[in-house]
DNA sequence: CTTGGATCTGAACGCGCGTTCAGATACCCT
DNA sequence: AGGGTATCTGAACGCGCGTTCAGATCCAAG
């Protein structure tokens, strides 16, 4: 046997990288074998090879994918004038973003420490450059005094942590709606940074 | 060759204990091998044996060791009469305890999901009851009419993601020292829940 | 000084790993 | 209709895994 029937680059190539985002996310980048996910496919194990060089690559491609999906949708969003009002802005963006991909935010901060130092650079090269993005709203609204933050960078990375925990309990259909969520979290930190 | 000279149970036994922290963190649970443990403390695998059943049990009394200690701390801690003054010494006591054994929160956090679903359910019950004294304190706060929070359990949930961030940045001997991380931090949540 | 138990070694077990590749098959293009 | 290529299978590679165990060694108690 061989080529089956049906069979598509382009559709095995997002089941693969699908079947590896869910797999990465449930058990761990080191827990998941190239055979899991080939099963999750429904092909055999060499066929991956196909969509990606090696294991490493996989999880490189997903977290790079995710990095820059968030700078791009960042940089989509419609610009603020006041440092409150581009404040949340990010707010309600980080919050909605990451609710509609948990298993990818899930191993960008789980798997780093499986990236090859090169790719680990790169991806963590992403990453700060969005808690700038943060870090800028809140030095212009200290500069402009709506703000009193004694420290931006601790700020921004206490915010960004607080954010992204909502991905650890928020489950759809649960007790709250996101657009709650994102009104309950902004209070918060509207309130933590003000004068 | 067999027993090694100056060898001894109440030696090894915390050395492998060390050594698992120390690797689990670094590398992950799934990505470390009983083999490197071993190498680590000095000793053949079938050594390690003599001290755990297997692996999973070793992860797990590493992290049921350390919710106990953890809740041990808080149990621990000097009474406070306001809700204020007790949310004050759960944010300080919290970064503390959590800034001092940086690798035990890091696993506690990322190797959740390796736990055989009977030790998950200890471990979860753990974290739980702990969150549970947080929200206690904001719940006291707010029937008290000095904290305005809308939703107890979620500021709870973000206030401990805040806090529990600082281990992802803070390096002793860096810019900060672990008394301004703590007056920052609780400068940012007294702000955030005050009425 | 002897002896028994605690502690460790070294080898072994079956197994699944990531990866490679020759060959088979299905599809697309002319 | 038929050739070429993209795609996949199935088998194989060497390796390291978690765990077990008989035997060697050290230590402490009598």
């Amino acid at each position: 046997m061989a080529r089956t029937q049906g069979s598509h680059s382009q559709i095995t190539g997002p089941r693969v990288r699908g079947a590896a985002l869910k797999l990465f996310a449930k058990h761990g980048f080191a827990a998941v074998s190239m055979r899991q996910i080939a099963r999750e496919v429904g092909v055999q194990a060499g066929a991956l090879y196909n969509y990606t060089p090696d294991k490493q690559a996989l999880l490189f491609s997903l977290l790079k994918g995710h990095m820059v999906e968030l700078h791009d949708a960042l940089d989509a969003l419609p610009e603020s004038d006041t440092p409150l009002a581009r404040l949340e802005a990010f707010v309600r963006f980080h919050i909605a973003f990451h609710l509609d991909r948990p298993e990818a935010v899930f191993i960008s901060y789980m798997e780093l420490r499986n990236l090859e130092p090169e790719n680990f650079e790169v991806i963590e090269g992403l990453r700060r450059r969005y808690e700038d993005a943060l870090e800028a709203v809140l030095t212009d609204g200290r500069d402009a005094c709506v703000f009193d933050v004694p420290d931006t960078k601790i700020t921004t990375l206490a915010v960004i942590a607080m954010l992204t925990g909502v991905t650890t309990w928020y489950r759809a259909g649960g007790r709250l709606s996101v657009a709650e969520v994102q009104q309950i979290y902004w209070d918060m930190v509207r309130k933590a940074v003000r004068a």
